[in-house]
DNA sequence: GCAGGGCCACAACCTTCAGTTATGCAAGTC
DNA sequence: GACTTGCATAACTGAAGGTTGTGGCCCTGC
């Protein structure tokens, strides 16, 4: 089965018809009826079945999709990573990292760092962990930055610091003196609060917690980033458990916050490939990013 | 990246060489040395470093190589795979067993089945159980029999007959009273004993326990099947663990047989894909194996 | 040191096939 | 019944992929 059939029977089952599959392989629709045809005699079977001037993918085809679906997102991988590979050093960092750390963190300490080697030019990207570890894989950037535990890929995870959960209230939700002492599990009990997509590995764990207390907290709201969370608690919406980065965003103003009572730490992990070594300016950038964050965590 | 060029790149680290390589895919030298040049043009950076006349691979040359080597694989499976559907239906019953089930059940079971059906056609294949699934999954076959608990792949798994694990010994080993009795697996403590390959699920299970013993059995042979276990039983190279069919082999007169003391059966399967139901045909060759797999297991 | 063989690259030429435009036909839609 | 949408066919074109022939480089063995 050559490439080109597979390609095309992807694009056929995609945009649902042979014209729309030509438009989508940027060829007239004359060549891509050839091609099928071509496909389905050298396979000996039909895959799609015409009827009333329409493709109708056959059982047959249906079977093939899966296969076909994953060669062709292999392929697609391929060819980012060979496209980022001919573009090699051409940046010195590379950096991506979750929106919870991109919203001040990240940018900050690319800023020390362009204070040291002016010269420097810097990517940034903001991702979630699982796109992380791809783009990382595929050359695409060239470290990570995430408070998320990913673990079995093959990539070199190193801890840079580490900080506890915090609760996040409307203003005035606690007193001043309470402000000082960690919130217990428990006081969460009944609490409205707002829920971290299920996705996330530190919000999943925190949400089995949750679950455990009774009255369970209700989460009528469940966001995908923290920052959402914050805004949403911001406005009055409810409680949040957050990392103690996003609990300090804007200087603690618009929120109060509280560290949860729990034997359980936050972690900010540098992640990057095992085979490629650091450069001289990636590891000053990972060496600010650690002095920044031991810095605010430190503060109230 | 054109599929060419990466057939061509895996074929050349195959082989070793670019005229190796042309060889392969059935293509001249120049043909083969034109396409190489046009890949590394396309990709931007060499695939390959020209040292006194031969190709050697550079470092990204390597870092895509596994994932080359994956895309390779997947496209021969859907070859495989299309292959097989062009011929669907050709034949009724394509039953896949492993060696120990080869031995006399699957082909007597096959024999009864063809007094039924006359006109019937078979296919008969033994595999191992990880290629077993695979070749079920690609339609190569209908239908697997096993003794293996093959979990995880999407494929159905009907248990056909349960039986106890053996053990089998030279002739005169025990005496005709002892016979009757299980053996308790503590009296293998010290044996020399047949160890059965690390691949096959039960024989790592009954490892497992033989480790716990003291003195631990001596194993110094491993074999990959238990047919191999019970001929060199039979020559007297020591005790082995085996499935009930494996132990019953030759009528059971070249070994002696206990069954082993164990809170755990040996359990035959049937697998198939769970798209595809059985046909009247094979349902009836596994109510026959059924039949034939307890009659057996039932004689001492 | 020189002949020979293995391996890769270049050149000129040829064939095939994927692409094009133009057109026809069937079926649904208003 | 006119119009639109979608697939198939026909005739043509160009580029890509193939061939043979040749030359240079390097190692090897006499």
């Amino acid at each position: 089965m050559r490439l080109r059939y597979i390609e095309l029977f992807h694009a056929v089952l995609t945009t649902g018809s042979l014209t729309g599959a030509a438009n989508l392989l940027n060829i007239s629709q004359p060549a891509a009826s050839k091609a099928l045809q071509q496909a389905e005699q050298q396979l000996g079977f039909a895959l799609f079945s015409r009827v009333r001037g329409r493709l109708l993918p056959t059982e047959q085809a249906l079977l093939l999709r899966q296969r076909i679906e994953k060669i062709i997102q292999e392929l697609n991988e391929l060819q980012r990573l060979t496209a980022n590979m001919s573009l090699t050093d051409s940046c010195p960092l590379r950096v991506t990292c979750t929106p919870a750390l991109a919203q001040s963190l990240v940018p900050d300490a690319v800023t020390l760092l362009r204070k040291i080697f002016p010269g420097t030019s810097v990517e940034l990207f903001t991702q979630h962990s699982a796109v992380m570890c791809e783009s990382l894989l595929l050359h695409e950037t060239d470290i990570g930055l995430t408070l998320q535990d990913t673990g079995r890929q093959n990539l070199c995870r190193e801890p840079l610091c580490r900080g506890q959960v915090m609760v996040i209230a409307p203003p005035d939700w606690w007193s001043v003196a309470e402000l000082k002492r960690p919130l217990p599990i428990t006081a969460l009990a009944g609490q409205p609060m707002i829920g971290i997509a299920v996705q996330d590995a530190l919000g999943n764990m925190l949400q089995s917690h949750l679950a455990q207390l009774s009255p369970a907290p209700r989460t009528p709201v469940r966001v995908q980033t923290y920052q959402l969370a914050h805004s949403l608690v911001a406005q009055g919406e409810g409680l949040a458990l957050v990392d103690p980065f996003t609990a300090r965003r804007d200087g603690g103003k618009a929120v109060q916050m509280r560290p949860l009572d729990l034997r359980m730490d936050v972690v900010l992990y540098a992640i990057y490939r095992p085979d490629s070594p650091l450069n001289a300016v990636q590891k000053r950038f990972l060496g600010l990013v650690r002095q920044l964050a031991q810095r605010l965590l430190a503060t109230v």
